[in-house]
Parts: C-alpha cells; structure tokens; sequence
DNA sequence: ATGACTGCAAAGACTTTGCATCTTT
DNA sequence: AAAGATGCAAAGTCTTTGCAGTCAT
C-alpha cells in the first residue's frame, strides 16, 4: 500500500501542486515548487507527467506566456489575466464565456468546438503599484 | 526613391504579406511565403521583424499554436479558432467580446486591462471532412 | 562617415526523448 | 519476468543575438 503510494508518489505530489496552487505553473515553477520536499526530483519527469496530465484531459494548458507554458489544475472552463509585466495568470472566477457564443461559434465554423479560453492582457494590481510607488527608487 | 523602397524591401514585403492574408503565419511560413520571391531573404530577418512589429503593435500575436508562433496583419481585436488537427488559426469575424467583460474585468481585476483574447478550440470543417471521408484509406 | 538593415551562424531557452535503473505485480 | 516510472543527459525545436558586410543619407 505504501509501495504503492511511493512508486508514484511524483506524479501525485505534481498533480496535487496543481491542483493547490493557483498560480498556473510552468514546469519549472512545479519543478522549483517541488524539488526541496522531492531531492530526487527531475525536470524531465515533471514534463512527463505534465504532458500525460495534459493529453488524458486531467490538467489544462493555460497556454504559452512568454515562450513558457503555463499549467492549469483546474479544467473547469474560466477566464484568465495574464500580467504583461510580471508574466502572473489571474484567474476571473466572476467571468465566463456566453454560453451562446460557443454554439455561435460552432455555426459559424462548420467544425467541431471543443473549448475556448478567454483571457485578459495588461498590468495586474502588484505591478501598477510598483511603477506608481517608485519607478526611479 | 526607389533605392530606399529597395532598402526596406524585406521588412515591407513582410508587413504586407502580414496582411494580405488571413493564415495567421508562423516566422517559418511567412519565411517560406517569401522566399521564392525574395531569394536572398533570411530567417533571421523575418523573426527580427515580426519582433519588432509585435512590439510596435503594428501586428499582433495570436499565440503559440503547437509550440510555435503565430501572427496576425490584422490589429484589430477579433476571435480566432485554432483547429487541434491541423494547427489552422481561422478568424471568426461574426463574433467578439461583449464590450462590458473588459471593464468587469478591470474592475475585478485592479489592474489595468489592455487587450483581451478569445479563442476557440477543436476540429476545423477541413479536418473532420477528412477524417468522415477515409480515415482508413 | 554614420546609421539602418540584413545574412549567417552561434547561442539561448524551453521541451522532448532514449537508455539504464529501480520498483511494483 | 513484465510493465511502469524516473534520473540523467543528449537531442530537438523555435527564437534571439553578435558580427561583419551592404546600402542610404
């Protein structure tokens, strides 16, 4: 039983970071997050299972910010801020994609929609303070 | 006169190929594009440029698709599907993002909201056609 | 001459992959 | 023994960058 537990005791501790955090990882950040409790830990592994996570449906793929893919433990469909200056994804519980422009969309495409992903670009509230409280100190 | 429309011949077939179509190129594809016509043309040009057109804001980026780049001649805030098959980026020009979720957003947010993007996912017309036609084939 | 644009190739960053090892059944 | 998971390092892909050469002013 606890064998068990040990033989995947990295791909569960990665999925749990994903699921805990809502800081939409890269594979480096689960990495950095993980390696202190996991010493044996390796970056390949941690892109291993973040890709099976992805294909098998059980993380999302927030998509690429700044040349790094960023992760997603929650599937559930949501709207994201992506900070262009400091690269944080904010989730937007409030907001949602209109339930009728999926079907708008599917009609208009003649395709197959799957998903869709909404996201805000700028400056969150951290960095805005930042520049305001002092740019030049 | 034309000795410096020779000059910026490069950076102007670019921008023009850039928008004169609605495939939302990669660097590779608008290099491959212009190759044939621009023989002396190189890969570095075309990724420099893009660069600083994107950081102009005279072109967009509508993200990574598959790990890769992909641009857009057209400024103007618009909805895009990406087909999951064939890495297709198609615009959906019939729909767009209710006015009011940007400044929800902003007001959830405490930040500032500068662009926004919205994108659906799935099987482009093309795609599933070919799969119904001979999958096995 | 000076500044701008480019080709070329090297460098860089991120991600994937092959192989040997170790674990679980 | 067989299948699965992982460390490690090499390889792969995409993108950026340094340098020298060319062109326009």
């Amino acid at each position: 039983m606890t064998q068990a537990t040990k033989h995947f005791r990295k791909r569960d501790a990665i999925l749990s970071y994903l699921r805990s955090t809502d800081v939409h990882p890269s594979a480096d950040m689960v990495y950095a997050h993980l390696k202190p409790e996991i010493p044996d830990l390796s970056l390949g592994t941690v892109y291993r299972n973040l890709s099976m996570f992805r294909q098998q449906g059980t993380i999302a793929s927030v998509g690429t910010v700044n040349g790094v893919e960023r992760f997603d433990g929650n599937t559930m469909p949501h709207v994201h801020f992506i900070c262009t200056d400091c690269s944080a994804v904010i989730d937007m519980p409030q907001l949602q994609v209109p339930e009728n422009m999926t079907r708008s969309a599917e009609c208009q495409l003649g395709g197959r929609v799957a998903g869709c992903s909404l996201t805000f670009t700028g400056q969150c509230r951290e960095c805005i303070r930042n520049i305001k409280g002092g740019e030049t100190a």
